[in-house]
DNA sequence: ATTCTGATTATGTATGCACATAATGTCAAC
DNA sequence: GTTGACATTATGTGCATACATAATCAGAAT
């Protein structure tokens, strides 16, 4: 038997966005207030403001305090991903995941990287290079600074079985970031790594994480040709 | 004076979410219940709840009934962007925005398009190349298709005012859809049409856009070398 | 040992109410 | 006409309570 509640605020939200989708209500229209959708709907206020919020925090609606709500005009398109560890990502395609770490030292990082990371003029950083193998297959090649000051312990880790990655991921965590993607053509030492030709048109994409105002770690990731990024809307 | 509530959803939100980052709880830990914590924080349970939704569909969290709520330990970091409309990605820049139409014919696509728009062998659509410029320099390529039998009415819409893009974002609603970046190789017509060297490592994006079963468009954009997209993690 | 059943428990959500807060409109004072 | 004080209004949020639902566990039946 189903619940005598009269409606959910799935249902209403649904309803709300079906009314802007059939174009009841067209962009810039001004929405009944929570009141009045409440009476109407059969419900608490307290439902119908849940299902609004959403709808608010998903771009449909735009909200403001005694103006009322109204149907979005500039829909910006929100698009979000999940960037998965990359051992997952292989894994998922049902291939096997292996790593080499290329190299390994602490030294002073050059003066974009200091800058990006905040870093003084003479401190140094862990800079990591390593290939991510996707049926021993060069996948990814990545290109890492880790902030020793801010993650000291990174120096006593092994990083023969886990990579930097999933070290870094388990054990570091992190306020903010920002994932930056563009297209490079593959230089001689890129080309080599991956095993493709020079030239080739590869992704790169360029993550910093910060823990609160102290950088953690800068990556920078060479796919190889063809590599694609989903995204959904 | 202060209000003499306890605590606010955003305070506990950052509380937890403290805890967290203070490892005072470890990825995989088990966060105390509800209760618990309206009884320590000395609120509602309703609003540790509200703080807990948050946390959970920012991916911080994973949340089971009876089980329980633990700290989340594989942080797939989930990026997002919002995608402009063209005109506003340019005018934000303070350059001049204009575009022009290249083509625009009524015609069977090719299998590939056909498929992917989920139309049959014979049906018709509408396809638009078009060229977005910044300052008068190409700055995108755009090559759309529109499902006509989806939207049928934006055969009499003339174009030379505004774009094809920005019509369909004020008039065309969509539930869902698909965002994909890859890196590619500037084809002669391509490199042509942007004004760029044949060979020039650019991103392509294709978009498609669904009204629940029914494909709307599919728009595959070529940007300028070096263009960059940036998300928030 | 295995399966089934029911109790228990943590999260999920609806409701009525009260009050907070921002934006807007109104109207009087100047 | 401009300014400023005040009422009004729609959204924003907190709380106590009640019930829903999924997962889990313990114990009984087989």
């Amino acid at each position: 038997m189903p619940s005598n509640r009269t409606h959910t605020w799935q249902e209403i939200h649904e309803r709300i966005r079906g009314n802007i989708l059939n174009r009841t209500w067209n962009p810039g229209d001004l929405i009944p207030g929570e009141a009045q959708l409440a009476e109407q709907f059969g419900c608490a206020r307290t439902t119908v403001n849940r299902a609004m919020r959403e709808l608010a925090t998903a771009g449909v609606i735009d909200r403001k305090r005694k103006a009322g709500t109204r149907v979005s005009v500039q829909r910006t398109r929100r698009v979000t991903a999940e960037i998965p560890v990359i051992r997952s990502q292989v894994e998922a395609q049902g291939m096997e995941y292996n790593f080499i770490v290329q190299k390994k030292q602490l030294r002073v990082p050059n003066s974009a990287t200091k800058q990006a990371m905040r870093l003084g003029a003479q401190q140094k950083a862990l800079h990591i290079r390593s290939i991510h193998l996707a049926n021993a297959v060069p996948f990814i090649l990545e290109d890492r600074w880790v902030n020793t000051h801010t993650i000291p312990q990174i120096l006593e880790i092994d990083f023969s079985e886990t990579s930097v990655n999933e070290w870094l991921v388990e054990h570091v965590p992190f306020t903010n970031g920002e994932f930056v993607v563009e297209a490079v053509s593959s230089s001689k030492q890129v080309a080599q790594a991956l095993d493709i030709s020079c030239g080739d048109s590869i992704l790169s994409s360029d993550r910093s994480t910060w823990l609160d105002d102290k950088s953690v770690t800068l990556v920078k990731l060479y796919y190889v040709p063809g590599h694609q990024m989903v995204f959904t809307i």
